[in-house]
DNA sequence: CGAGGTCTTGAAGACGATCAACAAACGTGG
DNA sequence: CCACGTTTGTTGATCGTCTTCAAGACCTCG
């Protein structure tokens, strides 16, 4: 089941002939190995990527060294649908784990956006969907407790997974080291480790390995003052 | 002559059909006052908002009062170009300093999806470039010192307002206060002061009032680590 | 079984926040 | 045009969050 269908569906209702062209379009499967650059910076590719399987990231580096990741990708999105009309990359894309991804090819979109004008904009809205995510995590950043920070992307992820039936109940995998979640969050991983420790021994969370449940919801999404409004998870006609 | 236009032909040609598209269905301007709430968060706008002269934000709010700006828009800019497709607004839109604005009406851009694709690109096209200055403010934020991060946000501005002709040289008008500012950067205002006197002193900018001249643009672009790419201004086919 | 990645902990220090007070600039109405 | 109040900018002092450095434990996988 492509998920990419899924989460458009969450979204809004999808024609017959919408879904029928969105699977031709959409590449033979490929698996890639844990740390693949996806993308580079600099690039200009020829088609854009979706995940079907696992968890990408989009990242810049600094001069010094410093990494940061401004979005995490998982089922169903796609990690650079903008360099559909961007065309260079002005970031790289890196597999968070092992990966299965799928492409399509940017003369393909531009025959959608001829002939779907209602398809077309759902997948403007999911380019949408990723613009709000940016603001939401600069709001974090930027007025934020660390660990509020910390709080919110978990419940961030919890419901992105949700959509597309990643979650068990309250439980869900997360393959990024701490270290990475640091480059996420714009803190050192020293940090993130003890903020973590917090979470856990306040009873909010428990993180095993790669297997993280939210053991109290509603106290994790206040202390993250968590509101999923900005994912526009409502089905309506767009 | 309509900003919006100049700024889309940075990016690729308009034919005369689309600029008369464009120009028949944007409303007459309305001026507003400096501290207007252009749109609220939670609202559902049936238009959308076009700067044609002066400043606004987008902004959202913490429960302590803290306010995080994730945008700054200029002429030319949407400020909400995404809630035709978006539907709830997950911010609110505030004037910084006295503007002239125009609207859109949400149906009309449903036209243009259905009759002008490539116009239909430049708009998603607006809408992408948005979210690759959010990135780009989450790595200054995530992982750049607070002057790096003032230093960059004065180059941004400084080509944005060069691409619609509000610069003179390397001069430009900034209406923010420092508290402003530091909303924008997610530091207090105090240190905002002390950033800004930093970069006085050491000669890369000059501050007097409203007035910004950047004394020299390599010095501070280095500091910022700018590199214009992100704001994708090549002429090209999109 | 070894090696590299990941997690954990402690200690010291830096960067930026907060608190507080005052100066300067601005706008508004008398 | 001046008086006044409000917003904006400036400075000093103290405090806290988060970083850096360092080292050791743990784990996972080839």
């Amino acid at each position: 089941m492509n998920p990419l269908i899924v989460k458009l569906e969450r979204r809004d209702r999808l024609s017959e002939e919408e879904k029928a062209a969105l699977d031709t379009i959409v590449s033979p499967l490929k698996r890639v190995r844990s740390g693949t650059d996806l993308v580079r910076e600099g690039e200009r590719p020829r088609e854009s990527i979706l995940v079907i399987e696992g968890f990408a990231g989009r990242y810049n580096t600094l001069h010094d060294g410093g990494r940061q990741i401004s979005a995490i990708h998982v089922a169903g999105d796609f990690v650079d649908l903008h360099s559909f009309l961007l065309h260079v990359m002005d970031h790289g894309v890196i597999a968070l784990g092992p990966c299965s991804i799928a492409t399509v090819s940017h003369d393909a979109l531009r025959s959608v956006t001829r002939e779907f004008p209602h398809l077309t904009r759902l997948l403007w809205l999911s380019t949408l969907i990723d613009a709000a995510i940016h603001r939401r995590w600069l709001v974090a950043m930027g007025r934020q407790p660390s660990a509020a920070q910390l709080a919110h992307l978990l419940c961030e992820l919890h419901v992105r997974l949700g959509v597309v039936g990643l979650t068990d109940q309250d439980t869900f995998e997360l393959p990024l080291s701490q270290s990475e979640i640091g480059d996420v969050l714009g803190l050192s991983l020293v940090h993130v480790n003890r903020i973590v420790q917090e979470l856990k021994r306040t009873g909010l969370i428990s993180w095993v390995g790669r297997k993280i449940a939210i053991r109290n919801v509603g106290k994790l999404r206040e202390l993250a003052e968590f509101n999923p409004m900005y994912l526009h998870l409502e089905t309506e006609s767009r």
